[in-house]
DNA sequence: CTGATTTTTGAAACCGATTACAAAATACTT
DNA sequence: AAGTATTTTGTAATCGGTTTCAAAAATCAG
């Protein structure tokens, strides 16, 4: 069933179909008689003609880690209802943090010609190989955005949290509430947001005055439970009084260890997270955390389609989030 | 950048650029030289041109009632990972159990002439009004799965859970293990789900020739947490030894409700569950559950796809999976 | 009723790819 | 070297829509 057989079966032209599904100057009986065949025929048009010739699509591809990592399926959620309120749909791909995955999955839309892509690979490798396909992609008037992990060199806009400040603000309300030796375990050393995480606990510490061990500082392994129990009991069994966790898993590692070494908390420890993923409400105790503002998300998908509908000029922007602290039981 | 415009650059047809592109027969030297071409511009085809004149996509659609609704995310991983290998992806579409969004997803798929669609909402109404804009789906050459909760009257292939073995099994578990006042909890009536999972407890009550109380069967409201502690509440206060919930949520509504009541668990009450989500293993106490096999994605995409490519031909089927009984804390 | 103006309509080109068909180029025989 | 078989290539039609342009129909003014 395409527009030749409606119009046939209306008895008029392909022009004069294609104007009534896009409200053109149609005579208003001719309109209904038209309507009444694309009813009767269940006739919906074909979106590859449509955006064949229009040269653009209402397509979105939205690239995250791992689905089933927590945290991401609201992110999905949320961009899905936005995009769908504007006309939009979702083509979904998991990198599981390999660049070839991300690779196949980056050329796949573009192949789709989406209209944009959001990307919400915060964790993981180093993406720097993918650059000249990024601005492949940009090349070809694929409008991106980044969510999350901040990247230098490429003409995008990026939506981050402000980790600095949250990891900052958390510190210093350890410190109120009366902790003195505060440690901090992250992942691994060379994204930026385990740099800005460390540097706002860092610069909270250094204004107390507070002396820290080095020894009590990790950057290492992964942002996962394995590792946040790893180095948790290297950690608590030199005896702090908080520790400060690069993400939720990891203080949820943490935690575990602690149990596992008859350790209480809050009492004897302080245990922070961030990111505030769902479970962090529901384990016992409930975590401590810095939420990462569900607003990314959304003003990401805003400034995303602003841009695709033109209604965005000038230069990329970088906008960082306020973090919010959420305090529970671990601390 | 067009296919004519690699065929510029490179001195040959349009028709020979395709055919270097397809591996169709061409000068081996030929190939080269146009493949140099598409390397240095970076030429990557667009699907639109390509899915119109072949009158097929890869695309395949996928619709949940809820992304952050725990199971799905795994449920949208599987059969993410599965097409990707297949050279197919992803669209989707969540329903929240809204006729009308469903409606506005399948509408989407069919104008995106999606190549199949898994239907994955085993949650909320009753769906039947639906039927007639599936028919027309199938009428388009697209081929679709149900996924978890059976339709009847669609010539569709369906794969479920055996819902009644289920709820047979673990009843039959708890009777094993000195249980004598087994209480059920389960969502609304009309879902056959629902239906099912009470007939497997049924059955195992009768076989037993246990008397059983009907005030202690409760088929109403809600498959969420909340509904689980109101009726938790009312049950619990009457005595059971057990209660055998329709899905884990109302389960962990009911641990919350025994909590309130002081009751302890498994000590005076069993609890046990449906569907094994993430959460069940975390809680406090862990879930004894029924786990929803996660061959029922990977089979459905096979089975999507063998449709797709003409290598699966035939009667609709509907295919049963065995369930199997997660034995943790709480039981 | 005629001519000018406006509204409504259809024919045909076009978007970016694939492919049937025929022509051109090359390889093989004798 | 000429004739045949095979490989390689290009032209043009096609997929399902939209849109430009001009023609046809309807409306209006006098």
């Amino acid at each position: 069933m395409t527009i030749y057989d409606i119009a046939k079966r209306a008895g008029v032209s392909s022009a004069t179909v294609s104007r009534v599904l896009n409200n053109g100057p149609v005579k208003p009986s001719t309109k209904e008689l038209v309507m009444r065949v694309i009813k009767k025929e269940n006739y919906i048009p074909d979106s590859r003609g449509i955006y064949l010739k229009k040269l653009q699509t209402k397509r979105i591809g939205l690239i995250v880690p791992d689905i089933t990592n927590p945290g991401y399926p609201l992110t999905v959620k949320i961009v899905h209802d936005f995009l769908k309120e504007k006309g939009y749909h979702l083509i979904l791909g998991n990198t599981y943090g390999e660049i070839s995955e991300e690779k196949d999955i980056l050329e796949m839309m573009l192949r789709e010609r989406v209209a944009g892509i959001i990307v919400g690979t915060c964790e993981g490798e180093d993406d720097t190989a993918l650059y000249p396909l990024f601005r492949n992609i940009i090349n070809n008037g694929i409008k991106i955005i980044f969510m999350g992990k901040k990247r230098d060199g490429l003409p995008v806009d990026i939506l981050t949290v402000d980790n600095t400040k949250g990891t900052y603000r958390i510190t210093n309300y350890l410190l109120k509430t009366g902790r003195k030796k505060i440690g901090f375990i992250t992942g691994s050393k060379n994204l930026r947001a385990t740099e800005e995480r460390l540097a706002g606990y860092r610069k909270a510490i250094i204004e107390k005055r507070i002396s820290f061990h080095i020894d009590n500082v990790i950057c290492e392994g992964t942002y996962t439970i394995e590792n946040g129990e790893r180095w948790g009991e290297s950690i608590l069994s030199k005896g702090v009084d908080a520790i400060v966790c690069g993400n939720d898993l990891i203080a949820i590692g943490v935690i575990k260890a602690a149990e596992k070494l008859n350790i209480k908390i809050p009492k004897d420890v302080a245990i922070t997270g961030f990111d505030d993923i769902p479970l962090a409400s529901l384990i016992k105790p409930s975590l401590t955390t810095v939420r990462q503002p569900r607003e990314i998300a959304e003003k990401g998908c805003e400034i995303l389609i602003e841009r695709i509908e033109g209604k965005r000029q000038g230069a990329p922007e970088e906008i960082l989030f306020e973090p919010e602290i959420i305090i529970r039981e671990s601390a």
